[in-house]
DNA sequence: GTCTATAATCAGATAGAC
DNA sequence: GTCTATCTGATTATAGAC
């Protein structure tokens, strides 16, 4: 399982650094290449939503002219579809893991559940992104396709369970894969990186989705 | 509990027709009011995002020019104001019912969930669009900020709940109360109004959230 | 690799005729 | 109540100097 194919123009960002590369010791303005300005620009765009954030909003936050920022990349949608990729490239990747392919559909889901809260706090601005995309232009169509994808493996196994009797039967398997989608991705919009109980996260969304919120009696 | 304060600016619309008014039987254009504008308006908002959309969008959503389209509204935030208004509005009057202030707090929970379902069914344009709010204007910060305190009325609920031993201890209650809220938010995501399962929805929320997706032995 | 300057287009909003 | 025409400013993107 892959989430190709691209459309059309070059990814020429995929694996940006953190932080922009520099020059010589002491000096102040940061030279960026288009990997680093990619971090930049994801930032920008979580922050303000993709449509309200301008090359220009980018080349401030960047700290350089709209100009310069445009001798490194081509475009806003060019930044857009790279960081998409990248979101995507992250979740279909678990679709390959071994737990996600093999044993019983339930235990088969709580992995991918949890490994899809791992993705989503390792690749976070990139994932927020791709979770918020509307589909205005054909890089946002395409997108969302792939999206629409990989949730129907997530339906299909949902369904599976309830059929082995793995799942509850009194909820549409349809509905639960939906809500199980959205329960996973809601974390993307208040997981912070650096939060004490990151490491406990993936594990009570697995906890409060199977079982449930109520106590156990 | 209220939604007020609003933000400077008269709240002229309110309570919109779902279908534009119409004059004399067999004239072809619509008749627009203020109201009945701002139905079209809020579906463009969702269908491109309110950013993406223009007023250029919205007049030719509406079948008017641009012009006509100020002669009924102030501007593009004025409509995004109303709209989120009302989905406040809704969501607040939740909090004044019985059930919601009476009882075990697990189970006003359980009442404010499924009430929450409800509006959003309901109201579904309006309250989706409260939830996609990026906080860009003045009129979107307004509205994050009643949100907020919606949810901070949750969250409290929830770790009454924890204390009084009625939900799990074992995941963390902010967690939990923004997991819980996060579910029912994704509702907007996928519902549409006319679905055959409409009426069993708010139920299988509730029951999804509380007791699990998992089948109980 | 960064800058200033500017082209071309599109946005929100208004004036005034009918 | 709707229209055509237009204003003003912002937006994407490029040209060309340093």
């Amino acid at each position: 399982m892959s989430a190709d194919p691209v459309p059309d123009g070059p990814v020429r960002v995929v694996h940006p650094r953190t932080r922009p590369a520099r020059g010589a010791a002491g000096m102040r303005r940061p030279v960026y290449d288009a990997a680093s300005l990619l971090v930049v620009a994801v930032a920008e765009f979580n922050t303000r939503g993709y449509d309200a954030t301008s090359m220009e909003d980018l080349s401030r936050a960047a700290g350089i002219t709209k100009s310069s920022f445009y001798h490194h990349v081509s475009g806003k949608e060019e930044l857009l579809r790279a960081a998409l990729q990248r979101a995507l490239d992250g979740l279909f990747a678990i679709l390959d893991e071994r737990h996600a392919s093999v044993g019983r559909p339930v235990d088969r889901l709580r992995y991918i559940v949890r490994r899809q809260v791992e993705v989503l706090q390792d690749e976070l601005p990139y994932v927020t992104l791709l979770l918020r995309l509307r589909g205005n232009t054909d890089t946002e169509r395409w997108a969302l396709e792939r999206r629409r994808a990989f949730d129907a493996v997530i339906s299909d196994l949902v369904r599976d369970a309830v059929v082995a009797g793995q799942m509850r039967a009194d909820v549409d398997p349809g509905v639960a894969a939906r809500l199980l989608s959205g329960t996973v991705n809601s974390v993307a919009e208040w997981y912070r990186p650096g939060r004490a109980d990151a490491s406990a996260l993936p594990e009570d969304v697995v906890r409060s989705v199977f079982e449930g919120l109520v106590a156990r009696g």
